[in-house]
DNA sequence: AGTGACTCCTGCCCGC
DNA sequence: TGCGGGCAGGAGTCAC
């Protein structure tokens, strides 16, 4: 389940392979992946081929390329990973995945190095099609001059990871919401980049419960769980990112192995690791929610009064 | 405008 | 063995 790290994994690693080349071919084998481009596969096809590909950006979950040698108007090459989407960086001529749903060809960068003079396939692998590649143009930043960002990407909320990440005024518009602590997580508009998997560390670390009402939330609350998240995704992204099974990979195929450092999510039955520390015992419980799990310590996470599902 | 339900998808796993 | 149903869930869309 591919969240912030795991997507900032793909970028550097797009950052690393794919930079700078021309895109000289484009197909397009399942359709349902260009789905968020409005013109269709061909369009999308053509538009992109003929193109040189820049320095990848993220914001959240959402990962794009700016198209470079456009002008005026500029483009991106916009991904996002929903569940199961990987980008990766292939020889051409490599044996194909299962789920193959579009391919890039890419020709060597101008002032390719050793070893970079060859094609490469930029492959986009998406078993269950809640990801997604589309061009869309890109725009200025409305809270930051000069900043150019995808159209589409325009209403995402800054990451934690961001410079102008400002967890004061995200901990306003927290206050002003009537909803429960992990729901506004997970609104990508409120801040982005967080999924299920670090919502549940993250409240955790900051000893909160997913149904806390957020107008109850105090400053020091706030700062403690935005902390928790980037001290969390900070801790992943050293580690490449959370995998659990071959679904989640970099740019090369191979796995990160976050997933051993988790401390509550996929650990229902199991001993609270923080209880323990303090010899006590607490039993990892996992409740259904929101259509998805969630996972937390009973004793050090306590329900709130007025809980808020 | 904020909120939450619904929908898109495949593969795996379970029970009958 | 086979099949139906539940589960995994990010985010756009829509109704209220």
């Amino acid at each position: 389940m591919p969240e912030l790290p795991e997507v900032e994994v793909v970028r550097r690693g797009l950052e690393r392979w794919a930079a700078g080349r021309p895109v000289s071919a484009v197909e397009v084998l399942d359709a349902r992946s260009t789905r968020r481009h409005d013109a269709g596969p061909a369009d999308f096809a053509d538009r992109l081929t003929g193109a040189r590909l820049a320095v990848p950006e993220r914001r959240g979950k959402y990962l794009w390329i700016p198209l470079a040698d456009r002008g005026p108007d500029a483009q991106a090459l916009v991904a996002h990973l929903g569940m199961s989407g990987q980008l990766l960086v292939n020889e051409p001529g490599d044996p194909e995945p299962r789920h193959l749903r579009i391919r890039l060809l890419l020709e060597p960068a101008e002032e390719a190095g050793d070893g970079e003079d060859r094609s490469r396939e930029l492959r986009f692998v998406d078993q269950r099609i809640f990801g997604g590649l589309f061009l869309d143009p890109l725009v200025e930043a409305s809270d930051r001059p000069g900043q150019l960002l995808p159209a589409s990407v325009a209403h995402i909320g800054r990451d934690p990871m961001d410079p102008d990440f400002d967890p004061e005024a995200v901990h306003r518009r927290l206050r002003l919401r009537r909803t429960g602590l992990k729901r506004a997580m997970l609104d990508q508009t409120l801040v982005s980049g967080i999924g299920n998997i670090y919502a549940d560390e993250a409240l955790w670390r900051a000893r909160l419960h997913y149904a806390r009402p957020t107008e109850t939330l105090n400053r020091t609350e706030s700062s403690r769980l935005f902390e928790a998240v980037r001290e969390v995704m900070a801790e992943a992204l050293s580690q490449g990112g959370t995998s659990f099974d071959s679904l989640y990979v970099n740019v090369n195929g191979d796995s990160g192995y976050f997933d051993r450092s988790l401390d509550v999510y996929g650990r229902a039955g199991q001993p609270c690791r923080r209880c323990a520390r303090q010899g006590r015992e607490s039993t990892i419980v996992r409740d259904r929610f929101m259509n998805r799990s969630s996972a937390y310590c009973p004793r050090c996470q306590p329900v709130p009064r007025r809980a808020r599902w």
